[in-house]
DNA sequence: GTGAAAGCGCTAACAC
DNA sequence: GTGTTAGCGCTTTCAC
């Protein structure tokens, strides 16, 4: 049996060659191994025999073939930046599983952050009659919502909002708020009694989630620890360098003193920022409560405590597949609350 | 224009369509449309003016429908254990911009080393007539070959090899050997004279990748410290749990010292014995010289030196892409040599 | 230079 | 209960 469909050319067995081989009809054949059948009152022998020779054969649909028929294609698909990142890969994983879960198959593309790449991903997928599309992170997300709608595919946004299709992302400010909270917890009670401050390294003020972050920052600071200067904010860039740069120079600023608190915006800044504190004392560390916007397990490594923000990519990918699902694809914006986590 | 094509029922443009719309026939659309028309010899007023005609459409050609046709999809498969994972990660960016610079569509699908799993995805993969399939860390590679060849396409195991299918693989014997000679050189004199053991911790020594590099190890060592003792050796598990004890034994077997060198066998055993090295002081920690078969990045970030050995993602894609595309598939085993990054 | 027609493998009326 | 038939949208001989 094996040599018979061995090698290459060998023709994929089709409803038709099973059809012959029984004596039924192609269109029966159909019914039984496309589960169809509930309609159509076959004979459970007839059926069964059916069942026996394609398993026989190791027979196995033709889903182009089905799928042009049918002119669906059982495929969702998701776009990301890039899948070497832990939040992405997180995405990437639970994209797949909660795909499968609804009988569809998943299938995911990175886009590197580039629109012309993420268009032409976009088009790639409706060529081959994608159900449905999630953008995660897309950087022009509306673009990619005038395509869709044009070949009436259904798509969601994740992560980064869109303003013509709806959304879903964590919810930066409250995020901000809790960690800022958790940082002055982590001060000591001196330090919270005198003139303590903390300081938000990292990101880029003008990006809505970094914008987000900052004004759940402030909120908590100015509960907490009394109204946050403008000096004690550095968001100018996700670049390590710099984060590292910016952490030195508020450290000669406070006169060789790390500041009571610091809020470093992304694992990425935090990278920068780390190799400064690498030069000094663990002491001098330990005096300062540091808390991280993101997340990564490479924390709970290091000799000192930190407080990180894990985006929850469980819920995010569950709420973007409620949404898909939802009638009414109006573009409103949902958020989903992340976790903290101490090191 | 964009009333026209809105929302879902939407039927979306076909070659008659476009051919109704200009007055040629179904074919010379399709010519013209596919490039196929080097052939035909269209005159190239007519082939702009479809050209243009599709522009204006925003016609894209139905992939399942060209797919069915041709018996062929455009799409190449990679199956990988996970996505949440450094290596995984790379490889899935590698594939993706190797397959698309050969024109083909990838899909990548996670496994989660379940062999069933693997089954279930790669008979999926082939009913969407797929074209070609690489398998990254497969538990049962032959399983997945006897499929494969059943088929007639074409698959290339990588990291884990197969017996059935050519496979592409790192060298872990000559990474290993080559992290132990540089474990070796970070000891100190002193400690090179003296008797001075490296132990190895973690991994399974059943499995081939981790025999492989204890082959390694045992040779370096012999050559650098001669005769390796089996004592020195506890591969019974990837656990990080299990490697967190192994290390803390370690420690008290040896009178409260660390060994004057360790290679821990992954990034996931290493999670263990950071854990464990946590407790100790720095001083003791920089006299033992630390090695870990695996790369992360998070070990820039410790307090103390490290070794790592990174695979080489991109050259293991390269030549899997080299050996699907060679005539005679026979099952070879490729060994690409890992980096080492010295933190 | 271009058109007509067959058919890839499947499904879904509609027959009987 | 099962068979016949007409396509899904595309490519590709083969005619003219």
């Amino acid at each position: 049996m094996e040599a018979e469909m061995s090698e290459g050319g060998g023709r994929k067995t089709t409803i038709y060659d099973l059809s012959r081989v029984i004596g039924a009809s192609p269109s029966t054949v159909s019914a039984v191994l496309n589960g169809s059948w509930a309609r159509r009152r076959i004979k459970p022998e007839t059926a069964s025999e059916i069942l026996k020779a394609a398993e026989a054969a190791g027979y196995s649909a033709n889903l182009q073939a089905r799928g042009l028929r049918v002119s669906r294609s059982g495929l969702i698909g998701m776009i990301v930046p890039l899948h070497e990142n832990r939040f992405f890969g997180a995405m990437s994983q639970n994209f797949e599983a909660q795909a499968r879960a609804r009988g569809l198959y998943p299938i995911t593309a990175s886009t590197l952050r580039d629109p012309t790449e993420e268009e032409r991903t976009v088009r790639q997928m409706l060529a081959y009659n994608i159900e449905a599309v999630l953008f995660t992170g897309a950087t022009d997300p509306d673009a990619l919502s005038t395509l869709c709608r044009a070949a009436g595919v259904r798509h969601v946004n994740v992560d980064l909002p869109g303003t013509k299709a709806p959304s879903v992302i964590s919810d930066n400010t409250w995020g901000a708020e809790r960690l800022t909270e958790a940082i002055i917890g982590r001060m000591s009670q001196a330090q919270r009694r005198a003139v303590a401050h903390i300081h938000f390294i990292g990101g880029v003020a003008a990006d809505r989630s970094t914008s987000d972050r900052i004004a759940g920052f402030r909120r908590a600071h100015q509960h907490g620890l009394g109204a946050v200067d403008d000096s004690q904010i550095d968001a100018a860039s996700y670049d390590p360098d710099i984060a590292e740069a910016s952490a030195r120079t508020l450290y000669r600023k406070l006169g060789g003193h790390l500041p009571a608190g610091l809020f470093v915006n992304s694992t990425i800044a935090f990278e920068g920022v780390l190799r400064f504190l690498k030069t000094l004392e663990l002491g001098e560390i330990s005096r300062c409560a540091i808390g991280c916007y993101d997340w990564d397990p490479f924390a709970s490594f290091l000799h000192f405590p930190v407080i990180m923000v894990r985006q929850r990519a469980d819920q995010l990918i569950a709420e973007a597949f409620r949404l898909l699902e939802m009638e009414q694809q109006s573009p409103q914006v949902l958020q989903i609350r992340p976790e903290l986590v101490f090191y």
